[in-house]
Order: C-alpha cells, then structure tokens, then sequence
DNA sequence: CTGTTAGCGCGTTCAA
DNA sequence: TTGAACGCGCTAACAG
C-alpha cells in the first residue's frame, strides 16, 4: 500500500509538507505542490480517511441509526428513497456515510452513542425511532448532533433537527378534497397509535371534519399498524356492515388493504366507497384503480437531513426543523359527488 | 473520549494488558482481565474500530458497490433487499459495512479500488456491474477479493466469487409451466440486451421452447430495459395487430407493464392473455391479477454475499460460486387450456 | 502473566 | 516555505 511517505519520499519532501498540500494549507510552495500533486497522481496515492479520522480528531462521518424498519418495510421502498438521499447528501459533503439497523428483535442492541464512538462518528440521522427509546434519550444528553425524519420534539435542543413535512396539514389537505367532494360518512384507516406521524396525520383528518362541521367518530376509526393485510381485515369486516363513501388510509399500502377488501365485497372503487393514501409509495400508481395521495419526497427528505445534520455539527445551523413540501395528487380512487362529469370535461 | 489509556490507568495496568483483554488473548490474569472489564464497563468505555483497524492492518470492513441502482430500482425493492441481507451477514461476522454508489450520469466516478484503499476496505460485493467495467477490472488485476451479484464470470478467478439464481434454468421452468397449459404462441418480454441476468433468462426461455418444439422467433422478442413504461409501451403496440396467448416478462415490472397494456386495451389477464412475471417483487403480489412469477430471496442473497466474500477475504473459500434456490409461484395471470376447471376443484 | 516499545497513516504544532 | 517531532487510539512484538 502506497502511503504519504512514499510520495513524500519520491517527492523529496517531509510528510508534512505533503499533508499540508493535500489539505489545502496556503504555506506550500506553489512548485512544490505541483510537483507533489503529480507524483501522488503517478503513485496512484490517494489519502487514507481512516487514518486521517484518526489523526485530525475530525470525524467526517455520519450515520442513519434506522429502526423497526423490518416490519412494514419489505413492502414499502420509502426507506430505500430516504437511504439514498442520505447517500447522496453525505457524497456531497465528502463525508463518510455508514448505517446502523437496530430491531426489536435484536436481543442486545448496542447503545447509539457507543456506535458512534466506535466509528467516530459525528452525527447520526434517526428514522422510525420513538422519543422515550433510552438510546435516543442517552445521544440528546451526550449532546451527539442528531437529526429525527418524520419526529418534531416537544422542547427543542441545539443539538437535535427534524426533517419532515407538515403531515397534519397535508391529512387536513386530503380530508378536506374528499369532503369538498360531497363525501360525509368518512372512515380513517389509522397506522401505529405511538408513531408521531400517526397522531399528527390523525389530527390532520380531526382539523379538517371539524371545519367542516363533521363530527369525529371513534367507530369510525380503525388501526392497521401501516399494514396492508391488517387494513385489509379491518376494512373488509367493516364494510360488510356499514358503507362509508371514503377511506382515508394514512398509507398507501393501507390504503391498497382497504381497496382489496372493497373489491372482493363487490364494491367498485371510487363509485361505491372511495379511498386516500399517504406517502405516495410507489404501488400506489400501480393498482387499480390509482391511488390518490400525498406525495412526498423522501430523497430529498434524506437529502436534507444530511445537510441539516452537518449543519448542526459544526454548529452553523441557524433554524433545526425543516418542512419539506408535500403535494396532492389526485388519481383515480376517489368519487367527486358534487360534478360527477366534471372530470370528462376537464380532460 | 475515554480511550484505552483511561481504563489502563484506573485498572493499574498498561494498555498493553487492556488491549489483550479486549482482544481475548489468553495471556491475561484471569483476575485481571475481570478488573479491566469491570472497569471499562465503569467508564463505558468500548474500543474505537477505527484506530483499531489502522493498528492491526486488519481491514474487517467490506463494501456493497452498486452501479446504476438509479434506474429502475426506485419502482423496486429488490435493491434494498438485497442491501439489508448485505448489512445483516456482515452484522453477524462483526464486519464494518458501507456502500459506494456509482452512477452513469456522475462524471467523475472513483475507482472501486481507491474507494476501498482510502477506507481500509477488505473487499466488495458488486452488484449491477458490468463485466466490462475498467473498475471491475482493475479490482481483479489488484486482486482485491470481490463478490458478483447475479453475475458469473467466464474464467474463475480465485478473488472473485459469485452469488445468484440458476437463472436459465428458472426461465426455463417458467416458459414449461406456460406450455404444459397449452400456451404455444408466446411472446418475451426481455430487459436490457448487457445484462447477464437477461441473456440468462433469455437463454432459458429458448430452451424451453425447443424442448417442446416449439421455435423461438424474434419477432415475439422485445427488450424494455426492466423499465414497466416502456414494456407497457411495447406491449400495446404489439398486442394492437396480434393476439399471442402468453407474455414471459424477465421482470414483474414489465409483467405489470403488459398487463396493463392488456387490459387497456380490453383484454383480460389471463382469459385473453397471460402473464408470467419473474423476481417476485412486492408489486408481482398486489397486481389484479397477482402475477404467476419466480421468486427469489434477496435478503438471503445479500446475506450469503457477504458470508462468502469473508471467506475469499480470509482465503477460506472452498467454492467460490453461490446458487440459491428460487421457487416458481403459482398465482393468478396464468391461463390453463388443458384443464380449465382443474383449479376449481383444487382448491 | 505484565510492561515497554514501536509503529499504523496521517494532521499539526513548533522551529528552522 | 519546509522539516522534525509528537500524538490520535490502538495492536503487536518483545522483554522481563
């Protein structure tokens, strides 16, 4: 393995002097540079980020601390998007990047920060993590930088981002287009009780009923976990008693469970009972009939949170929380009562 | 950061004796080393993995490279599959785990070798590479040990290992499946013409075909990059002038894809026409109808990945070539024209 | 059994 | 502008 002292020895310098050129230091002969640059280049040299870790105490590298995602995530390739922004975003901070899954089932999980300290780590990103996780708790008080996708902590910390979308708003958003549609009898399709994006999407669906002047009905309010096949048997077994007009499903894999459970009772969707999803997931163009959803961008949600994270390390971050943009796309699973025809003359 | 010297001070003992402790040498006092693990413990202190690695010239990382993952796998999970079966067998050898993303449309793209060199990298699992590729190449002239994903090379290298189905073999299977139903007119859905996988898969249909003596005919051969758009687009086309009973796709993305092409244009899947997917991706299960396919685990290729690239990593390898089992799924697209109700009174 | 020493490959003083 | 020396946190010889 070719080190900084072969290129220093061929170059005819001390390893300092190459370092130095290496990292861009201004007190390096103009020549000299050159000279080491090409030699480095011949030698086929590039520096090892181990041992420059190492040595600078900078650790130039950061994490996705992921949990739980084994559950829903086989069906579901948003991790995956988020993965990649992340990826992406590192790439283009030139800092290293590594992952570390952790799961219920894992029997001895091993504490965040001490992960982190393995790998000199600088900073981690959090995904499907709970604020009460002891883990999550022992990084805030260690004061390691975090940033949390999809959570919003109750009293902020210097230390701590969010990235997300405005997950209320956007269930809001997407109650309101059914009910401004002529649609009343609205059954929600919720995921996890503890997840925070569960209760903010279900506030969301709340916000909108009640300024409609629609009430909130708890029999019309069923949990699936985010999974379809559970969404699937708590729909079907609903529907064969009662006939809501809509679903709002908040996922679209919950929303696919539901449709499924709808078909195979003989109802048509969106003429006999519409249905909503969220996130935009990729099976949701491909049923049928289509989903409508939020969309949202989990690259660039992983993207952001790279950069936010950087940010905060070296502590240059002026506002922690970043909401990303979501949009409504309308697709083919919901009945418009109010102008039935519309649609034929739009198109 | 409390580093080995803290726990070395506060036990009495020198670091030397802490680093045999924590490296299970047998010449420590069996008292001693409980005094040095009580008190690392104290002072939650856990080796760094990165000054590690530097002082034993041990690489214990390895890597998942993975080129033009861009593409398609956005509309698939496989990729991610694939990745966490990568992350758990490296888990479980207590490897370090990261990943290099390469992309056409990055220009200056790093060479494989560099990227490893630079992070003290032992070797790498390649995944959508070409055999071509002069990164590849240079990792096989360095002799830097290296596992293909779905790929088999010509002549064996000792440093090169391999994990995947017996592609041709399931293809084959899979065209069998549809001519023992009495499907004769049958039409290929192909991938990319480069790609390993589809001349494998391509290869098996052709046998298929001529054991039964049927001819394999290029004017039913069409190639849509395992994109689902352009399989639809293909398929509608082609499916506007003839009428052939049977689709094999070399992907459940371009299954959907002529599906849908299918019933846009009024026929059904399978009355009119049928469908065999391969892969079983998520999708291949949500379809109407769900797709008659081949499925293959991916996790557990990642998995084995990483297992068998410790092994050519630490010379121990026996045989350097992987097959998985893959299993034929029997679903919905499929039509059987030997024995229509048999179905019926199966189930 | 334990302590000492010399690195691993590099960054960073401080002199020169 | 350059070189020498030290240290990052750890492992691995070699003494003792």
């Amino acid at each position: 393995m070719v080190s900084i002292k072969d290129v220093a020895k061929k170059a005819g310098v001390s390893v300092g002097v190459v370092s130095k050129a290496f990292n861009n230091y201004p007190d390096v002969g103009k020549e000299t540079r050159k000279r080491i640059m090409d030699i480095a280049q011949e030698l086929d040299y590039s520096p090892n980020r181990i041992a420059r870790n190492l040595s600078s105490k900078k650790n130039s590298a950061i994490s996705l601390i992921s949990s739980g995602f084994e559950e829903n995530d086989q069906k579901d390739n948003n991790s995956f998007e988020l993965f990649k922004g992340i990826y992406f975003g590192s790439q283009q901070l030139n800092l290293d990047f590594s992952i570390y899954f952790t799961d219920s089932f894992k029997q001895q999980e091993q504490s965040y920060v001490q992960f982190c300290r393995e790998r000199n780590i600088g900073g981690a990103i959090l995904q499907g993590i709970k604020l009460d996780d002891p883990f999550f708790k022992e990084m805030v008080d260690t004061n390691v930088p975090c940033v949390l996708i999809d959570v919003v902590m109750d009293e902020p910390q210097s230390c701590v981002g969010s990235v997300t979308i405005q997950n209320r708003k956007a269930t809001e958003d997407l109650t309101a287009y059914l009910i401004e549609r002529g649609h009343r009898d609205i059954a929600i399709m919720a995921g996890t009780k503890e997840a925070y994006v569960n209760e903010e999407r279900l506030k969301g669906v709340q916000d909108a009923l009640l300024k409609h002047g629609l009430t909130f009905e708890d029999k019309m309010l069923f949990y699936a976990d985010f999974d379809d096949q559970q969404a699937y048997e708590k729909a079907k077994t609903y529907l064969k008693t009662h006939r809501p007009t809509a679903f709002v499903c908040l996922s679209d894999l919950m929303a696919y469970g539901v449709m499924k459970a709808a078909q195979e009772l003989g109802l048509s969707v969106p003429e006999d009972v519409s249905v909503v999803g969220f996130d935009n997931s990729m099976i949701a163009g491909m049923t049928t009939p289509t989903i409508t959803t939020i969309a949202q961008d989990f690259f660039e949600m992983g993207r952001q949170s790279a950069l936010l994270l950087n940010r905060i390390v070296n502590g240059e971050s002026k506002e922690n929380e970043i909401y990303l943009n979501y949009e409504l796309l309308e697709r083919e699973s919901v009945q418009d009562f109010t102008n039935s025809d519309r649609k034929e003359h739009e198109s």
